[in-house]
DNA sequence: TTAAATTATGTTATATTGTATTATTACTGT
DNA sequence: ACAGTAATAATACAATATAACATAATTTAA
């Protein structure tokens, strides 16, 4: 968090999570009212299941929450829901795991770049333009124009590699 | 090709794509001899039926094929030569698209960097020291240890960049 | 060179993830 | 009230992947 590039580092498990779900959902609802993008009641239901932990969740794993609401819910319901808050960048989707994480800044378009940990599932989001930059170096040497990086890592954690260490 | 970071550029269309096969199988059979590892007549077909392209394939368009060898086939059949084959570098897995490309470069192991055009389907397949090392580091300024990037770059490859522009 | 252990494959069933399609409901402006 | 639009419901199905157990082939070791 200190470093700019960084759109959201592994999280302590004592944070105050209630803030982070509160923010993600507060920063939505403005967002939304600016584009005029409707947020609405299942669409903020599903951010904010999304938000309960730092981690990615799979799309049936929110259908069974849903569910849990007591309301009756198809995965269309849910994969719906997914489309609009990825599209409006308020969640992203890992390809490597088929899940969905939220985006703490979806005020600036952007596709970020995910540190993903094998141990505790934790997700840290990066955006640090000199990566995205050489990469389009790269490519634009071969001709190709990028529309879209995906850029997923996986390891350990500070946290989980000390605690490897033993 | 001329650039030594480039392990596979976008192929043209009537290139002598026999040779890219036998020359993929060829590679998989002296590697499995050195490393001792059992190229078996099923895993050797898969490899030669993922090379049938330069583009993605799906595991269920690899078991088809199976089938239409005569064969009988299962999931787990496909799978578990994908398996071995992804795990030994002779096949890549494009996570955002479920699929699997042939490697042309077996012999030493990595994690390949990869464009996909989005409207022909190929793909190229870079290894740029420059980004992985890049990668590296932003991730260790933040206490993680990578065991493995992955990259994927969707967009248009510049002969269909050339044909869209019109 | 058999016997045991290991590795690979066959087989059946099921789990997980994601879409297509059509119908219905709720909201927006006239 | 009405038409036009966006969102959701509901059903059905497609695509991708794994679990669990049985059999066959291969390697290793007595
Ligand atoms: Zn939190
Ligand atoms: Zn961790
Ligand atoms: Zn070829
Ligand atoms: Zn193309």
């Amino acid at each position: 968090m200190t470093d700019k590039n960084v759109l959201s580092d592994f999280r302590p498990n004592d944070h105050n999570h209630e803030a982070c779900i509160a923010a993600a959902l507060e920063i939505a609802s403005a967002v939304c009212r600016e584009r005029e993008l409707r947020l609405t009641p299942l669409r903020r239901r599903v951010l904010e299941l999304v938000w309960q932990q730092h981690m990615p969740v799979g799309a049936y794993d929110l259908l069974d929450a849903l569910r849990g609401d007591g309301r009756r819910a198809d995965p269309p319901t849910v994969y719906r829901a997914l489309d609009f808050l990825v599209e409006n960048g308020f969640v992203h989707r890992i390809e490597s795991l088929n899940a969905y994480v939220g985006c703490g800044e979806p005020e600036h378009a952007h596709n970020g770049q995910f540190l993903i940990c094998g141990n505790c599932s934790r997700v840290a989001e990066m955006e640090d333009p000199a990566i995205s930059k050489l990469i389009r170096e790269k490519a634009n040497a071969l001709g190709f124009r990028i529309s879209q990086q995906t850029i997923e890592v996986t390891g350990l954690c500070g946290e989980c590699r000390e605690r490897a260490q033993t």
